[in-house]
DNA sequence: GACAATTGAATGAACGTTCATTCAATTACC
DNA sequence: GGTAATTGAATGAACGTTCATTCAATTGTC
């Protein structure tokens, strides 16, 4: 298995790859040489560059495989059984491989990135309307917010959780206290919950049900 | 006026930093060399090392420029009419010069940078911090939010809002679409008109008023 | 007031280093 | 033996930083 010569190759190009994340998560894209990566990733410098064609390409493609992870959340969050399992999916996971806080820190040079690169912006913006269009579409199709008349279309709902759940992981991209894992997402979590509650409380009922 | 030494100084070091915060929001911190700055500023290069010792306090004295700025407007809040009033405030300022869209830029690469550097982490915590905390208690005094009984303490009611304010940020920072400052303002207030009505509604009155 | 002495803001070429990138040489594989 | 994969020393541009030097403004002296 995986000895093909495209298997060898995509093997090669993703070992690269997550060297890339790795580095990128933790000192940030313009503070990374292609020698970390190289080291990193056990190879040498050079043979990076058969796989990629300037160290651009590395950034761009790590992007869009970050992307491709979070196409294949939604997906899963489209077989959650109830809207709130589905938004906790986006929350728990976490996309790629090492501590939330250098997710969290990677997403961020992500977005920062794209500020000044039109095609890593371009790529950004395209996944957060996948994303955002998508979870449009489950609040939009599920029972426990159909009937809710807070006057929010489903796309400005999505567009709130989603706002809210992006400025989280920036807070959470500066706390650099010895804070562990899952405290960081159970202090996430908590904040969506609330959201959730005053987003899809029956206006008409008591708060507290 | 403007003509004692002190005065002279002071200037030339807030030229310089202006011309920094220019360049950092159009390429980022690392990668705005300091020969950028310096003809940016329309001096020497080394004349920058007469006033900051290196480029790290540069950008940590800009973030503090920044921060005094935030400050100023948790103070300019807190003499708003109305709470609504006190947050257009902080979604309004824009707390630098230039456009908004690399005032995004700025801060996003602001979290970016306190994600490995402990320095500016805890120079934006502490802001955070200061705003959060302050706008919670805009929230427990007013009259509009006092008797809203949908389980949140004016302290998470905050957190919200900001998160929200903070994820609208990051996604301006990559929109790159020819959209007036104007526009880009419009927007992000109507979402925070949105989240403002769905976390003050009374839970027991109809959501349209 | 005129001139010399002194100051320190400002300059920009130069230094050592780091970086992305290249490529001739080597190794592994069939 | 030939092809593809891999290496890492070499390259040159770019960077942050330094510092000898310049010179307009200020001060001291007569």
């Amino acid at each position: 298995m995986a000895s093909t010569p495209s298997d060898a190759l995509l093997d090669r190009r993703s070992q690269i790859l997550r060297a890339g994340m790795v580095c990128f998560a933790k000192n940030g894209f313009h503070q990374t040489s292609m020698h970390d990566i190289a080291s990193e990733a056990g190879v040498s410098v050079g043979l990076i560059y058969r796989y990629f064609e300037n160290k651009e390409a590395v950034i761009t493609e790590m992007g869009q495989e970050h992307m491709r992870s979070i196409h294949e959340m939604l997906e899963r969050a489209r077989r959650a059984p109830t809207l709130m399992d589905a938004l906790e999916i986006f929350f728990t996971a976490h996309c790629c491989h090492g501590e939330r806080r250098l997710e969290s820190a990677f997403v961020v040079d992500l977005f920062a990135e794209g500020a000044r690169n039109p095609h890593v912006a371009a790529l950004v913006r395209e996944v957060l309307e996948t994303v955002v269009g998508g979870v449009a579409d489950l609040i939009a199709q599920s029972p426990e917010a159909r009937q809710i008349p807070n006057g929010l279309t489903p796309h400005e709902i999505a567009e709130l959780i989603f706002a809210a759940g992006r400025g989280l992981l920036m807070r959470d991209a500066v706390d650099h206290s010895r804070v562990t894992d899952a405290e960081r997402l159970e202090r996430q979590l908590h904040h969506l919950r609330q959201l959730w509650r005053v987003l899809f409380t029956h206006a008409n009922e008591p708060a507290f049900a």
